[in-house]
DNA sequence: TGAGACGCTGTTTTT
DNA sequence: CAGCGTCTCA
């Protein structure tokens, strides 16, 4: 964390010599069309690069290249998706050339882009010390608007705080206006458009007001910067000779612009992507981005990469037919030299309970073998997915740690830790201050609205703070934190001390908010504290917990440990053995994924799992599946599998019950079927089937379906637009959700 | 105006 | 099985 890739001095003045009498970076390790790329110096390169194929290897030898040319790292841009990934890209070049290489800014689009405020903000009226707020932060300011514009109690169903910011933040993430997203898709929520928009005015001065920024800010707002201001723009662009840009796949039109404005004064971009790889449309990206760059930037030279270094022929035959059923064709097919190697096994489990001691059974074995825990991963589409095998693996003693999911600074008493933080960095924050004040007995959302009026009208908050006629049963509770503010603010203290101040101030807070569970909580503070020691500057701890969250380590003892991931989490890596959990339909694909885009984009997510194996790949699938009712219902396995080839995969565990399949009458996704058959019922059949279970109005009254656990049936009633009465011949009388229940007509 | 009880809903994925 | 929003009482 305190070795930042965008370091505060981060314009060195360039008096510096570039290093030409570096050693030539040897290109034997290379293929030609990776060498290709290594070697290309000027103007726009778009490498494309199937997975596994070596990219991260070309940027790593191209970093070094360039250095090798005479180039200053400083004059060198490597953005990434994680930090972790240009951090460890840089260490890798600097094996091949010098520690030059760490001198090379890198990181993600939004570090950039925080870097470059805090020095450019100034232009579009903000000061240095913004302060960046995560999702929850930017769903407690509609949260106070939505009381202060008193929307809140106005209808009986005004959609949720979350549901509004995922809007706003969608319409920017996909440069359209919040009027046209909301009729192409929130029709449903016409009758609010106007408190909508005027929530989203609000929240923008909101932020404005009050120095902060949303993640969507960072990234609108230094492109508004660079467009708007040529100096600016000349300015970076020069500082930035080479800009390079990995998982280009997955970036939005806001970060092309961004990238294109940086380059304004040189063209030269390498971009590096794979469209079958892309997986962040919710985030406003598109795969076909990757094929405007050449229109974005004229005279694109474009190299592609299909060699997979990765994977064992059988592991590849197998990813290569799952995506070879998108409805999209991408462009390249990928072959291996790797030989050998065992087909995927597929385990189909009774429920989760099995699933997970399977999972910690065969790792178990593997470990005996002499294979490393770090050397596996288990990936799922969905953080909850590993619940059942955190449970199972603490008990077996295996130790692991969970990426994706639920982040440490996520949860409410890390929050309310860090907002003393937030404060002392930015005194204009009134998120933090809200919140801060809240914490107090006696204190609620309308007291603490008029604490902070009268803050924002004093030119001193805490001075202000501590003369606040504040009402006797309360008064102590904020002379104390006007108390703790004014010991914290102490230019001598360093951030852990200054987290001990205010753990002592803090703690019996805690105990009464959270009296239920504090115990397990206090231990998430421990860990931020160990966090904190690692830091000498707050405002970088303060920018870092929103940039770089760190992930909840779950078992920490141990370096040797199982890596648990979201498969987005996951996305660049690779392993040894692979297990894909939870491959039942309705968990992946998720149960809310529509037929069209969201479908492809999660087989795609598929793809991008199984294609991080290097030797070995189990796919389990528990059959039966929990419903939020605690009612137990059959899955079937995830058609993404179900309709490639059988012969692809072994199969233990229960046999494959056709039963639970998919197609129904059709039965158009047996095992047995040839390969010519069942392409012309690919994605698309699948789709319909998905689309017609879903709408209700296609179902008439005496009409027989049949429903994975309740069995035949016979409709007795439409009740609307996705529910219907059912009269099931074993089970009686069910309504049942078309949205959840998997109904197939039958004659 | 704040605190606590109660019922509902809904549950990706990330910076 | 939450976390959230609404309702009621002090």
């Amino acid at each position: 964390m305190q070795n930042s890739l965008f370091p505060e001095n981060s314009f060195p003045a360039q008096d510096r010599q570039g290093s030409k009498n570096k050693p030539t970076v040897s290109k034997q390790d290379l293929n030609r069309s990776q060498q290709e790329a290594v070697a290309h110096l000027d103007g726009p390169l778009l490498v494309v690069a199937g997975a596994g194929s070596g990219k991260t290897r070309t940027l790593v030898y191209r970093v070094a290249h360039l250095l090798g040319q005479g180039i200053l790292p400083e004059n060198l841009l490597l953005l990434t998706f994680t930090r972790r990934a240009s951090q460890e890209m840089l260490l890798r070049a600097s094996h091949l050339l010098d520690e030059s290489c760490q001198d090379v800014a890198g990181g993600t689009f939004h570090a950039m882009a925080n870097m470059l405020l805090r020095r450019y903000g100034y232009h579009i009226g903000y000061a240095p010390n913004f302060t960046i707020i995560d999702r929850s932060d930017a769903e407690g300011i509609i949260n106070i608007l939505k009381s202060s514009l008193s929307l809140a109690g106005a209808g009986k169903r005004f959609p949720t705080k979350r549901v509004i910011i995922n809007m706003i933040s969608k319409a920017v993430n996909r440069s359209t206006d919040l009027e046209t997203l909301l009729y192409d898709e929130y029709e449903h929520l016409e009758e609010f458009l106007n408190s909508i928009l005027l929530l989203q005015d609000h929240y923008e001065k909101f932020k404005f007001a009050h120095g902060l920024m949303d993640y969507d800010d960072l990234l609108v707002n230094l492109k508004q910067v660079l467009k708007e201001n040529d100096q600016v723009r000349q300015e970076v662009s020069q500082r930035f000779q080479y800009i390079m840009v990995d998982e280009y796949q997955d970036t939005n039109a806001i970060q092309a612009a961004i990238v294109r404005l940086m380059a304004s004064t040189h063209n030269n971009v390498m971009a590096v992507g794979d469209d079958s790889q892309s997986i962040y449309s919710f985030r406003g990206a598109d795969f076909r981005n990757i094929m405007d760059f050449p229109s974005i930037f004229p005279n694109t030279r474009i190299i592609k990469l299909e060699e997979n270094y990765r994977s064992t022929q059988p592991i590849l035959s197998m990813t290569n037919a799952i995506i070879e059923k998108a409805d999209e064709k991408y462009t390249k097919t990928l072959f291996t030299k790797v030989e050998g190697g065992n087909k995927p096994e597929l385990y189909n489990a009774a429920d989760a309970g099995e699933e997970a001691r399977y999972i910690a059974g065969r790792i178990t074995e593997l470990q005996k073998d002499g294979l490393p825990l770090n050397e596996m991963a288990v990936l799922f589409r969905s953080g909850f997915h590993s619940y059942k095998l955190e449970i199972e693996l603490a008990s077996k003693g295996i130790p692991f740690e969970k990426r994706g999911g639920l982040k440490l600074t996520e949860s409410a008493h890390i929050k309310d830790f860090l907002s003393y933080f937030r404060i002392l960095v930015n005194d204009q924050d009134n998120l933090s201050w809200n919140r801060v004040l809240l914490l107090l007995d006696k204190v609620g959302p309308k007291t603490a609205q008029k604490i902070l009026a009268a803050l924002k009208a004093s030119e001193e908050p805490f001075e202000a703070l501590k003369e606040y006629p504040a009402a006797p049963v309360w008064r102590k509770g904020v002379l104390e934190l006007a108390a703790v503010m004014q010991k914290l603010k102490d230019p001598v203290l360093t951030p852990v001390e200054q987290f001990e101040i205010i753990s002592e101030y803090y703690q019996p807070i805690f105990q009464r908010i959270y009296y239920d569970d504090y115990p397990k909580r206090s231990r998430d503070l421990e860990q931020l504290r160990t966090i904190i020691a690692g830091y000498d500057s707050l405002a970088k701890l303060v920018d870092d917990t929103a940039l770089e969250p760190p992930e909840t380590i779950v078992v920490e003892d141990s370096t040797d440990r199982l890596i648990l991931s979201t498969v987005h989490s996951a996305k660049g890596l690779e392993w040894d053995t692979v297990f894909i959990i939870s491959l039942a339909e309705g968990k992946f694909p998720v149960s809310q994924a529509l037929p069209g885009a969201q479908w492809e984009e999660e087989r795609r997510l598929l793809y991008v799992a199984a294609t991080r194996a290097k030797k070995r790949l189990y796919l389990t699938y528990p059959r039966e599946i929990m419903s939020v009712d605690r009612q137990f219902s059959r899955a079937p396995l995830s058609p993404f599998l179900a309709e490639i080839s059988h012969s692809l995969y072994t199969s233990s565990g229960r046999a494959h019950n056709q039963a639970v399949g998919y197609g129904g009458g059709s039965s158009g996704y047996s095992f047995s079927m040839g390969n010519r058959g069942r392409r012309s019922m690919g994605a698309a059949s699948l789709n319909q089937n998905k689309k017609q279970l879903k709408d209700a109005s296609s179902l008439d009254q005496g009409q027989a379906v049949t429903h994975p656990f309740f069995g035949r049936g016979i409709i007795d009633k439409v009740t609307g637009d996705r529910t219907v009465e059912v009269v099931f011949d074993r089970h009686g009388r069910k309504t049942l959700h078309l949205d959840y229940a998997k109904l197939e007509k039958i004659k």
